[in-house]
DNA sequence: CTGAAAGCGCTTACAG
DNA sequence: CTGAAAGCGCTTACAG
C-alpha cells in the first residue's frame, strides 16, 4: 500500500517490512518489554531502514496524550525567565515531553488569544510564569483536567500548583536588612508589574513598622543598566539624603552602582544598594552586589518535577509551594 | 450525544447545538466568510456557550497542517539567542502558528534526539538558531519537506534558506579597524564554538594581511561579564603590550572594560575595547563599548517571515540572506 | 451556502 | 506474545 497522501512511511509500512502488524510496531515503541526480542529486531531495522518517524498528531489523538507541556511566559526578554523556562525545559524533556511555548510580551489580549490556541493542543500540563489573574483564564486552565503549575508568585488560592516566594516578604526583608544596618532613607525601583507592587507593599509596610521615613519611590523602564543609571539619578534629585535603595534586579542595580561611581558616590560608605535575583552581573561588578537570591532555574526545574510527578501519577504534597528568598550580603549594602 | 471519552464538547456538540453539521461548525472556524452570517452567529453562540476548543491534533491529522514552528535553540541562556527566538516568536505567532521548542544545551546528542521528536509533531517548518551540522540531521530535515531556516550563520549549501551573517567577515572587520587605528598587537577572546572560530579565523588572517604580529587567543568559559574580567587578565598575562582585543559579546567585553578601570589601564588610550552585539550593558558601561553590530531579534523576525511568507505561498528569494554585521565604533576603541 | 461519506495515522480494549 | 475491529475528532473532496 502506498503511502498516502505525504508520502511518508506509516506504521502500515514498517509492519508490512517487518513482516507483522501495526499494532504490534506501536507495541514495540511504546511498550518494547512486551513484544518478542525477534519481532522487536525486525521493527527496529525496518524503522531504520524507512526513516520511519511516528505521527505525534495521530498519537495524540487515538491516546489522548499529547506529550505536550504548555508554558505561558510574560517575555522571553527577561533573562530570569529564561532561566526559569531552561529548567522547566531539562526537566519535562527528560520525561519525553515537548514545549509548546506561548510568550505574550506582557499583553493580556495576547495572553488570552495564546491561552485558547496552546488548549486547543490537549497539553497535558500547563506552566505559567506569573499568577494568571483573569477569572475566565484561570477557569480555562482549570477546566483542561491536567496539572496546572503557576511559578514565581505566592498565592493562596492557585488553580492548582504554584511554586514561588513572596514579594511582598522579599520587600520587607531588605528594608529591615537595611534599617539593621543604620540606613533611614530607603528608596525603591521597580516596574509596574504586579510582583513588584507586591515588594514594593512589603518594603513600605516593614519601614513603616520601624518608624522611619516612606521610602522614595521611582518607576524603571525596563531591567537595563541604563534604567539604573536614570533611578540613581532620580532618586537623588527627589532625595538627596537617600542612603539606601532596592532595585528591580541585579542588572538594574549594576547601573545604578556605575552611576553612583561615576559621580564619585562611595559604596556602600554613603549609600547602600541591594538587587534581586544574584545575576552573574552582580558578582563581576565592584564593590560586589548585595542580593536577594532568588533561584529561578530551581523554580523551573520544580515546577517542571511537579508536572513529570503528577503525570506519572506520584502523590505530589502541597499546593504552595514558598521556595524562599534570602538576602546575600555583599559589598554594597 | 455524550461528549465520550474526555467530557469536553466537540465539534458535533457544537453543531447540534448551533442546529447545523460539523463541517459547517469547522467552516465557520476557519472560512467564516464561506457561511451564511445567520449560521455563524448561532455557531459562534454555541461554540461561547459550550466554551468549545477544537481538538487541534485532529485538525493537524484531517489536514495534514500542524499549524507548527519548530526552533531549535543551542542554549535559552544566551540573551541573543532569546532575542531571535522572540523574532521569530512574534511574527509566527501574528500569522497564527505555534512554537515548538527544543533547547539542546549544545549537546549533538540532545540536538538528534530534538530533531526526531520534533519532526513526529509534522511541523510545517523548522527554524534552527545555528547551523545544524550533522549529514543526517541535515538530510531529515530536508525530508520534512516544509521551509527550514538554519540562523546566526551563513553557509552557501543551507538546507533551504539560511540567515545570518559571516562571522569570518565579522572577525576581519574588528581586526581591520583596530589595524587602522594605529594598534598592532590584537588578542582575541571567545568560546568553543564554531562561530568563535569562524571569527578568530577572519581576524588573524586580517591581522596576516596587514603583517602585524599574530594575535593572542584566549578561550572564554561562559559570556559572563566574570568572563571578561578573566580574558583580561589571561591576555595581559601572555601579552603585556597587547593594545586591542575583540571579545566574544558585548557582556565579556564590558567584564574586560571594568577589569582594565579596576588596574588603572585607560581605555582607549592604552587599550581598546572592542564587543560583539550592541548590548544594553555596553551602551551602559563608561567608556561606552565599541562593538559589532548584530540585530539578533531582526534575525530572528526574518526568519519568521520567510516561514511565514514561504508557507502562504509568497515567492521568496535568496536562500542565503547576509544581514551583514557593522562595527559601531564608540569610546572604547 | 450546506452536508454525507470517507479517511487522516495512530492506539485502546479485547480476544486468543 | 500477537492481531482484527473500532474509534479518537477533525477536514477534504465532492455533490447539490
Amino acid at each position: 500500500m502506498a503511502d498516502s497522501v505525504t508520502g511518508r512511511p506509516r506504521i502500515e509500512t514498517v509492519a508490512q517490512l517487518a513482516g507483522t502488524s501495526p499494532i504490534t510496531v506501536s507495541r514495540a515503541l511504546r511498550r518494547p518489554e512486551k513484544v518478542a526480542a525477534s519481532t522487536r529486531a525486525r521493527i527496529a531495522a525496518a524503522i531504520e531502514q524507512l526513516g520511519y518517524i511516528p505521527n505525534l498528531s495521530a498519537s495524540s489523538l487515538a491516546s489522548r496524550r499529547s506529550g505536550i507541556v504548555a508554558v505561558l511566559v510574560p517575555t522571553l526578554g527577561h533573562s530570569l525567565f529564561a532561566e526559569t523556562l531552561r529548567g522547566i525545559s531539562e526537566t519535562v524533556a527528560a520525561a519525553g515531553l515537548q514545549i509548546l511555548l506561548g510568550d505574550y510580551a506582557y499583553s493580556t489580549e495576547r495572553e488570552r488569544a495564546l491561552l485558547r490556541a496552546l488548549a486547543g493542543r490537549q497539553p497535558e500540563a500547563v506552566v505559567t510564569i506569573g499568577l494568571v489573574q483573569d477569572a475566565a483564564q484561570r477557569a480555562l486552565l482549570a477546566a483542561l483536567g491536567g496539572p496546572v503549575v503557576e511559578t514565581w508568585d505566592l498565592t493562596p488560592e492557585p488553580i492548582d500548583t504554584v511554586i514561588g516566594f513572596s514579594n511582598e516578604a522579599a520587600g520587607a526583608a531588605v528594608a529591615r536588612h537595611f534599617l539593621a544596618g543604620g540606613r533611614r532613607r530607603l528608596a525603591f525601583a521597580g516596574g509596574a508589574d504586579l510582583r513588584a507592587a507586591a515588594r514594593l507593599q512589603g518594603f513600605a509596610a516593614a519601614i513603616a513598622e520601624a518608624g522611619a521615613a516612606p521610602p522614595c519611590v521611582v518607576k524603571t523602564s525596563d531591567l537595563a543598566v541604563g534604567a539604573g543609571r536614570v533611578a540613581l539619578t532620580e532618586i537623588l534629585e527627589s532625595d538627596p539624603a537617600c542612603d539606601a535603595i532596592f532595585l528591580a534586579n541585579d542588572v538594574v542595580a549594576a547601573g545604578a552602582v556605575l552611576e553612583a561611581r561615576d559621580r564619585g558616590i562611595a559604596i556602600p560608605g554613603r549609600l547602600a544598594i541591594c538587587g534581586l535575583g544574584d545575576l552573574e552581573i552582580g558578582r563581576a561588578i565592584r564593590p560586589v552586589l548585595t542580593t536577594v537570591n532568588v533561584d529561578a532555574y530551581d523554580i523551573g526545574r520544580r515546577a517542571g518535577q511537579v508536572v513529570v510527578d503528577r503525570l506519572s501519577g506520584t502523590a505530589v504534597g502541597a499546593r504552595v509551594i514558598d521556595v524562599g528568598c534570602s538576602i546575600i550580603v555583599r559589598e554594597s549594602g
